[in-house]
DNA sequence: AAGAAATAGGTTGCGCACAATCTAATTCGA
DNA sequence: TCGAATTAGATTGTGCGCAACCTATTTCTT
């Protein structure tokens, strides 16, 4: 009854079922956002900043775990769409705070029942939701621990 | 004892979590497929035709959840790397048939054990690998079937 | 058999994701 | 205190992922 030949098939691959219902999460959100004029990782983004206002862009990458290459052009496009500002620190300049304008704190409200929408396609308890949700982060931390392991000094 | 004050911390959400989870997949990845010359998606196109050589397109697709937009150039990428070949089907001019070259079938044993190897650093045992593949296969089936419904004609 | 509809694949444009590299500011160490 | 090391962020280049649109081929309908 065995199928092994060598090679798992595709369906056994556990990175592959995150890789493919990522995507479908990002086309989920995608009829809720559009409106919005978001996209899927602005919308993170705006998330932590909605959690806590007045974040350095290290401080936005650590929470999402995205680095500057990501977040800059990203934080670029919030700013020009008026959502965000951008300004060095005064007591390190080396930092770029981002707060919420008007703008930015307006779309909380209209995002509030997105979460909910796109919860209630998955047809889960929410107590197993949570369940999964710590159990696929801390697959997260042990992956990322070996990452930084294998690129120790 | 709640934290709730109207919107969901990033914490909580699945959503991020699988988005946050499929980018560490890829990086864990990256160290063994790089010197393979290889990105993710090239591999599970590969892992795709080490399963079933000769496939369209389409039916690659069909498989990764993926259209011609993003498949099209990778699979020009793995044809200039001399891993498949792109030819149009003789029965019917619109297919695109993909098949591996030896290049590409010699790869299969080179990438043999990376799925071990990953998988290893999960620390999770097999029996629940295999639960959670299927868990979070059954919720990728959800969303899309909602995604289909929505954009029924 | 002829036009309409459906299908397969390609193209363009945009926005991530990330490695690699750069600059500027800060901190550390002898 | 001064040069080295560290840190924050920006920039460049490559490769997805996908919507929107296009062409060519096939199938459906009558």
């Amino acid at each position: 009854m065995t199928t092994e030949r060598g090679t798992l098939a595709l369906s056994q691959h556990l990175c592959f079922a995150f890789y493919s219902v990522s995507h479908a999460f990002n086309r989920a959100y995608r009829q809720f956002l559009d409106p919005l004029g978001l996209t899927y990782p602005q919308y993170v983004v705006l998330l932590v900043l909605w959690e806590q206002d007045d974040l350095t862009v290290k401080e936005i990458g650590d929470r999402l775990f995205l680095d500057s290459g990501t977040l800059t052009p990203l934080l670029k496009r919030l700013e020009s769409a008026g959502h965000v500002r951008r300004a060095r620190d005064k007591k390190d300049e080396r930092q770029v705070r981002i707060s919420l304008t008007d703008s930015g704190r307006a779309l909380q409200a209209k995002a509030k029942e997105i979460p909910k929408q796109v919860g209630c396609v998955l047809g889960l308890p929410l107590e197993e939701i949570r369940a999964l949700t710590e159990q696929v982060a801390k697959l997260r931390g042990r992956l990322h621990d070996s990452a930084s392991l294998s690129a120790k000094s």
